[in-house]
RNA sequence: GGGCGGUUAGCUCAGUUGGCUAGAGCACCUGGUUUACACCCAGGGGGUCGAAGGUUCGAGUCCUUUACCGCCCA
């Protein structure tokens, strides 16, 4: 029974394994105390932990580690969800599982957190000092840097605690300087003079994937340059006319012909007089603007590599916050869009402008604070990627990365074709700061692992390190592996490595699992995980994004206060589609609080009829199994198996329907009410039996909904007595395999059959408005003698669930006179009422029937009759509507004699 | 400009390889205080699946075109 690795086998038996009464159950399900107390035990008992030793089948996830300063917001709360889930499943399903957890040190995010708590003592970053400066950053961190994964507990998440790390913990630390140096020693990282995305406001390069493109109604601006020693003028357009300052040529496309005779001209830049050339680039598209561009090497990528091609000077004519440098001679100090407002100014005055055009472009923006990006050039340190994704894509191609859902493999490839060098150099404080070393004595640079003593050329202690950090991803992409210890070797490791799925949202493909990917496969030569799970991103209910500026998000910590984290778990599992976008609002959590309720009181019905039943043994007689049993076993087995078949293709809404529909429906609504007559007035042996499949049914249905809700099922798993075998349902076996001895098909086809009448039979009452005390004579006449027998055996459950005083079951049966009436599929339920008929309305009711009937029956019937449909369609497909018009042709001559009976 | 996703009941969404009488939750309407549950029970109304073509015996489901919404990349 307990496929356990020894270590965790003891940890459980440090409990006493005593068998534990029924406990009684509160009248009211308290969540909030039965959350905290069964994740505090959990962590008390180890339950959460992994380790190579014990050794078995290793499952491992790693977080997608949220940054130190996050708040838990419901991205994370469906993305830790999906993970918890998963590992639940593994854990219980025997495997040797570990989520490992950790937190992310977010370069810019954190400094700008810091940066503004000094503005508020009225200081700068340089008024402290880079040393004091960090030191701030690591207090603040001390202090707040546990908020998310202390949110994360409230969750239920049962990550492996013991392995937290944190992105620059000294062991991190150490992996991205071998990283760093490993790369820097095969040339696959290098130094260049290139144009980057600048942040003015951060002051920092960024990477192309963390300036977002967004599309602004701008200006197309048409500037008349002038055409050396010529009359003529020429018109060029551009979207930044500052950037004129630092032109050092205008390019047309050498087809143009409208131009041809320009090309080697020189032009006069208006303001600053500089002369400039014009030259021929196939790069120049003859339709955008006038054909003619201004060339501003420094401050743009295009433009760089033309001027490369042409030999160009590069001025830049800004600093590093955005203000025109000495380079923008009348307008250095000022601010780059001051400067565009004041240049077109004078450029007007001096009929200079041709016209101004509102024109629509995507502009660059900070991922970070939202700052429009200034392209320009500058010294930075980039990774050469091509040579890393070249595995990478292999390894997705030839399916050894799976993406989920597949299409996302498009988005991946696209990026990873089309790859760039990586920027990994920000001007920033916090962060791995560059192992690299420069001499002053002899201009040496290298790369070190540890701090060195002396330039290993010239030996002289003359010697800086570089001032800049390390993008944030470069520790990142090295998390896999990192966390257990790379670059050291350790069992760990080995075991756990590669893991099992990634989890995250789309927004971080090249961020990250990209990088991951490349980084597992140069480092590891072997992928760090084979699934990427891919889900939706959560919006409010109007399709918004949800963010603070907006003031539309939901706090997940609001909804586990208002409706506990079970129904936060399973209402946000039941609504999000695989890999599709998740709108919320509050009341959609009502699903899963009503559901844990419903559960609950199951559980209290049960136990309130468990006195003296012990449920160690539910070994009830599978040979003895009624109707009723065999058709909840039956439903119970479905469930298992989609719930299975569901998880495996990551369908969790799927899974939680089939869950959720065997709880509130086969059990609750028919099973226990069909149970309520014998655990209310039937014999002991029948109490009991019933029991058994009540509590095998209920425990199988716990342990499937335990990983979509930890709390609760625990909270029942101990509260029913379950525990007697696994102190933790965390632990229990998973349920895989259906067990269909006992279970005839036959017989759950009358189930289903016996419902549709008690169903036909409720609507008879409906219609005749008979309250629930008012009993009523049924009159059965079955379609044929199986039923009669079967309806005849079972007429004491049916009467129950139908209020009735008496059925009675005749194949013969021929109403006296006018008879409320209605066809199940069992058969024609007739109903006794005293007083009167309402003969109009029943004929009404009865051809309303038959006319849909014979609609359908019409449809059916053309079908048939079509030769190219008897004869293409497959045999088993035209056997169901033969069937079909067979079934459709008997009950509209039912419909038809009751109809004429009526009629008298 | 390229790519991807969406468009199905009043609302929010399911609908896997084309074969249903198109489903669920919420909302709505009608009944209901039997000892699990009103966070409940029983019943009911309501969509022809964005539009137009096409393939097919058969299309919400495949193809083409198109409209609108959203996202990603240029």
């Amino acid at each position: 029974m307990l496929r356990l690795p020894i270590s965790r086998l003891l940890r459980i038996t440090n409990y006493e394994l005593r068998i534990k009464p029924m406990a009684e159950l509160a009248k009211k399900y308290e969540a909030k105390h039965v959350e905290e107390k069964w994740y505090a035990q959990w962590m008390a008992d180890g339950r959460f932990h992994g380790d190579s030793s014990d050794g078995g089948d290793p499952f491992c996830i790693v977080i997608p580690p949220p940054n130190v300063t996050g708040i838990l917001h419901m991205g994370h709360a469906l993305n830790n969800n999906i993970q918890d889930i998963l590992v639940r499943v593994a854990r219980m399903q025997g495997k040797n599982t570990t989520w490992v957890p950790g937190t992310d040190h977010a370069g810019i995010a954190t400094q700008n957190v810091v940066e503004r708590a000094l503005k508020k003592e009225g200081k700068s970053r340089d008024d402290v000092g880079r040393e004091k400066f960090i030191e701030r950053v690591w207090d603040w961190r001390e202090e707040y840097g546990n908020t998310i994964t202390n949110q994360l507990k409230k969750l239920g998440a049962s990550c492996d605690w013991e392995r937290e790390r944190f992105t620059m913990d000294e062991g991190l630390s150490a992996a991205v300087v071998e990283m760093f140096c490993r790369l820097y020693d095969k040339d696959l990282i290098y130094r260049g003079n290139r144009i980057i995305n600048w942040c003015p406001r951060c002051q920092t390069a960024l990477s192309d994937e963390e300036s977002e493109h967004v599309d602004v109604e701008g200006a197309l601006y048409h500037l008349r340059y002038a055409v050396k020693g010529k009359r003529q003028k020429i018109v060029v357009a551009t979207t930044r006319p500052e950037t004129m300052l630092g032109d050092t040529a205008v390019a047309v496309n050498p087809r143009d012909e409208r131009y041809k005779d320009l090309i080697g001209e020189m032009i006069v830049l208006p303001i600053t007089n500089r002369e400039i050339p014009i030259v021929a680039d196939d790069y120049v598209d003859p339709e955008f603007g006038t054909g003619l561009v201004k060339i501003t090497p420094a401050h743009d990528p295009n433009d760089f590599e033309m001027g490369q091609r042409h030999d160009l000077p590069q001025i830049n004519v800004m600093t590093d916050d955005g203000i025109m440098n000495e380079n923008a001679g009348p307008y250095e100090g000022m601010d780059r869009f001051e400067c565009r407002k004041q240049l077109m100014e004078d450029l007007k005055a001096g009929g200079l402008v041709e016209k101004v055009e509102k024109h629509q472009h995507a502009v660059g923006h900070c991922y970070r604070c939202e700052t429009v990006i200034e392209p320009r050039l500058s010294p930075q340190w980039f990774v050469k990627m091509k040579p890393l994704a070249r595995p990478a894509i292999d390894a997705v191609n030839d399916g050894r990365v799976k993406f989920v859902p597949e299409r996302w493999s498009k988005t991946y490839m696209g990026w990873m074709e089309n790859i760039r060098d990586w920027c990994i150099s920000r001007q920033i404080w916090w962060g791995h700061r560059i192992p690299i070393f420069y001499c002053d004595d002899c201009n040496h640079e290298w790369a070190a692992r540890t701090e060195p003593e002396k330039c290993p050329v010239c030996s002289t202690g003359n010697f800086r390190q570089d001032e800049d950090v390390l993008d944030t991803w470069f520790s990142s992409w090295l998390w896999p592996f990192s966390v257990f210890g790379w670059p050291e070797t350790s069992e760990d490791l080995k075991f756990y490595y590669p893991s099992k799925t990634l989890v995250t949202g789309n927004e971080i493909i090249f961020f990250w699992v990209a990088r991951m990917v490349m980084s597992g496969l140069e480092i590891m030569d072997e992928i760090p995980f084979d699934t990427v799970y891919i889900h939706g991103t959560v919006r409010d209910d109007q399709g918004r994004k949800m963010s603070k500026s907006l003031g539309n998000s939901i706090d997940p910590l609001d909804i586990i206060e208002k409706y506990s984290s079970d129904a936060l778990r399973f209402s946000l599992m039941m609504i999000t589609a695989t890999g599709q976008d998740v709108y919320i609002s509050d009341e959609k959590f009502e699903i899963g609080r009503n559901f844990a309720t419903k559960i609950w009181n199951a559980a209290r019905f049960m136990e309130m009829h468990s006195e003296g039943f012990d449920v160690r043994d539910l070994a009830f007689d599978r040979s003895a199994l009624g109707p009723d049993d065999q058709h909840l076993l039956a439903k119970l087995n479905e469930a298992v198996a989609a719930t299975n078949d569901s998880l495996e293709r990551y369908r969790f809404n799927d899974a939680t329907v089939a869950i959720y529909d065997f709880f509130w429906h086969s059990y609750c609504d028919w099973y226990i009410e069909y149970a309520k007559p014998i655990l209310f007035k039937g014999s002991p042996e029948q109490k009991k039996h019933t029991l058994q499949v009540m509590h095998h049914a209920f425990s199988t249905a716990l342990r499937l909904l335990h990983p979509f809700m930890p709390f609760l099922t625990e909270e029942l798993w101990h509260g029913m007595g379950y525990n007697h075998s696994v102190e933790t349902i965390m632990l229990a076996e998973w349920p895989e395999k259906a067990v269909s001895d006992g279970i005839d098909a036959g017989v759950v086809k009358y189930v289903d059959g016996k419902h549709d009448l008690i169903r036909v039979g409720r609507i008879l009452r409906t219609e005749y408005n008979l309250t629930n005390k008012q009993t009523a004579v049924f009159n059965v006449r079955p379609s044929n003698e199986t039923y009669a027998e079967q309806i005849e055996a079972d007429k004491t459950s049916i009467m129950a669930l139908l209020k009735a005083a008496e059925i009675n079951v005749d194949v013969g049966f021929a109403p006296e006179g006018a008879m409320p009436s209605g066809i199940s599929t069992l058969g024609t339920v007739y109903m006794s009422i005293e007083g009167l008929v309402d003969v109009d309305a029943e004929i009404k009711k009865l051809s309303a029937e038959l006319d849909e009937v014979v609609g359908h029956l019409e449809n059916v019937k053309k079908k048939l009759s079509n030769e190219n449909f008897t004869s293409r369609a497959p045999k088993d497909v035209v056997a169901v509507q033969e069937k079909r018009q067979e079934e459709l042709i008997e009950k509209s001559e039912k419909l038809k004699k009751m109809i004429d009976t009526l009629n008298g």
